[in-house]
DNA sequence: AATTTGTTTGCAATCGTTTGCATTGTATTT
DNA sequence: AAATACAATGCAAACGATTGCAAACAAATT
């Protein structure tokens, strides 16, 4: 029976011993006998004791819960962060809340306050699409919970941060591009609010620039659902309307880059020969289809990792605050497949 | 300050009154005067008092906690049945205690034994491919915790189980290859101990026996780890080896139905002309594929808020244990693309 | 005025554990 | 034999909330 589960109570009184005996004998604390830490340990074992973690947590006012709050968890590059994040969290000995937010800011605050009377131990967040007001998050910062946001970083001043170099990575992808003879280059942006969006862009922007191209402002969408319909409708929009049409999409994700992918095959551009197409994130289908899509990588496990590594250091004190960086940076890595491959032709 | 986090005393001693007065008021339990409840609510607001779930677990022996254990996150289906587990936990107060096993079974173990500490009010389990043998799930329902396994159902009297007909949906999909034509259909299956993949390769044989057409050994293959890769060498020998050809495969998941494409794509066969595709789950991929993959759908968020709904009203005792229905049976749906469609060409 | 009734509030135990301090018992030293 | 030291154990408070029961007080009834 669930309600059967015997306590510490219950080998104490098996023992003929005091509880907080059982206790210390549990813990090897110094003081107590051997013979009596050897009959409490058969005794434990026998009566198939388990610590009460909750007791534990409200004695120590520490739960060993962390909150993780992810737009959605339907979604590789999310998945593969919680993949990170759960792994560390366990060798470490804590259990991961998850929520999700569907990219709904009520959802959020909503999360977060049921997280709150919860006595989690700290935080791991990615804010939602429609966040575009961070005071919920300083509030808990305020409150002296410990929070790191990944991937989606918000302009709070000394927010702790772990993220990938979106500049570098979009700035690599353009470059690329550049470097196959294309000339006319668009870009399907995310969501104008979310800074990976930004500095994506920036990213883009700035190896035009460098590479002498001109930048055509009715060559950049914003695309903020990311879904392939969305990116299939803009790519067909811009390959009817624009003169020079595009030769080359630059996608601020996969998703994206597949609908364009669509789009060209829908009107008959072949790829890479007449249109180039590079994504962002490089999830699993990249190589799964034809032609394979070159796509920057977004380094998701390692990014949950090192972001919870950073957490659990927090709680348990192991850093001092003011040595902490207040941001790590993840390198991103150019994968190139055929989709952007105009000059030497391999798979 | 997190410490600082007002309690029901705080608010006592600021009203000088009692504690149990306090908590009376905020939960307006009758036999309080209005008068107080309000100067109560007041000062709670002021205080910015927040409950804290840890001593009320510790009261109720109840946490409001769940646990999931799933072999992968990084997982087009597991992550479709996590989000629906989140959305029902979410919308009736619980929290989701998100484990994965990475397939192995002594982390399938020390998962639950960690979560057996925690207070765990009852557990959605999908076992790993490693799990043959399932004594230590029949412990924890011998000690009275509400489990509940979905899509990996184990070999257990009177487990509660939530599944898709998994024999059902082989058998369709193997039908309608059959109705366009295909006469050598391979079938590639999962790991032969889930009985996820019997159940599929029975509908396979069945599907064929019904239509009168031969059973052949050598064209059913174990296809254990379900990737790509290994999909598509087992595709490649087996088109290479054998005699006739199969000319359509039935695979037990996407992703080796894709390898199986790449297969194709790589000896030269048409597909749907020369082989026939059909694979299983419906993953996101099989509409962005070039042809587009017939599969059969598994429901998964629908299989998570089930689960959920189903281990929350034995939690909260709102059904008798004998009336519960032992098994759940989610129907799948045949999505035909362009994989199969030998006859009637459409998109 | 004494008794009954009802309303409002407080006391104290409880959930399972940890831990500072006090107590007991035994061995060692003088 | 008395004093001291030390090892082993127990007591009780604490963590934050709930809740059965008793107490206090006021109002109503006799």
């Amino acid at each position: 029976m669930k309600n059967g589960q015997a306590t510490i109570k219950d080998i104490a009184r098996e023992l003929k011993i005091s509880f907080s005996t059982v206790s210390r004998a549990l813990k090897d604390y110094p003081g107590i006998s051997e013979e009596t830490k050897r009959k409490v340990k058969e005794m434990a074992i026998k009566l198939n004791y388990r610590p009460n973690a909750i007791a534990l947590s409200l004695r120590k006012n520490r739960s060993f819960n962390i909150a993780v709050i992810v737009p959605e968890v339907v979604h590789f590059f999310f998945s593969t962060v919680i993949s990170g994040i759960e792994e560390i969290a366990k060798k470490r000995g804590y259990n991961v809340i998850l929520t999700q937010t569907n990219e709904k800011l009520d959802k959020e605050k909503s999360s977060i306050e049921a997280m709150l009377s919860n006595q989690i131990d700290g935080f791991l967040i990615s804010y939602s699409k429609e966040t575009t007001e961070f005071s919920h998050f300083e509030n808990i910062i305020d409150q002296g919970f410990p929070i790191i946001f990944f991937d989606r970083i918000p302009d709070i001043p000394n927010s702790i941060n772990v993220k990938v170099d979106d500049f570098e990575g979009a700035y690599n992808a353009v470059s690329h591009l550049i470097s196959q003879g294309y000339e006319n280059i668009a870009h399907l942006t995310g969501p104008k609010n979310l800074k990976i969006s930004q500095e994506r862009e920036r990213g883009y922007r700035e190896a035009l620039a460098n590479h002498g191209m001109p930048i055509r402002e009715e060559m950049i969408l914003e695309c903020p659902m990311g879904t392939n319909e969305e990116g299939k409708r803009l790519a067909l929009s811009m390959l009817d309307q624009l003169n020079p049409r595009p030769d080359a999409f630059f996608a601020n994700n996969d998703m994206a880059a597949v609908g364009v992918m669509m789009a060209c095959r829908d009107s008959g551009y072949r790829i890479p020969e007449e249109i180039g197409i590079v994504g962002f994130s490089n999830w699993q289908f990249c190589t799964m289809l034809e032609p394979g899509l070159t796509s920057v990588s977004q380094p998701g496990i390692q990014m949950g990792k090192k972001a919870t590594e950073l957490l659990l250091d927090i709680i348990e004190k192991k850093v001092e605050l003011d040595t902490i960086p207040n941001s790590i940076t993840l390198n991103t890595e150019l994968f190139i497949r055929k989709s952007s491959m105009r000059l030497h032709k391999k798979s």
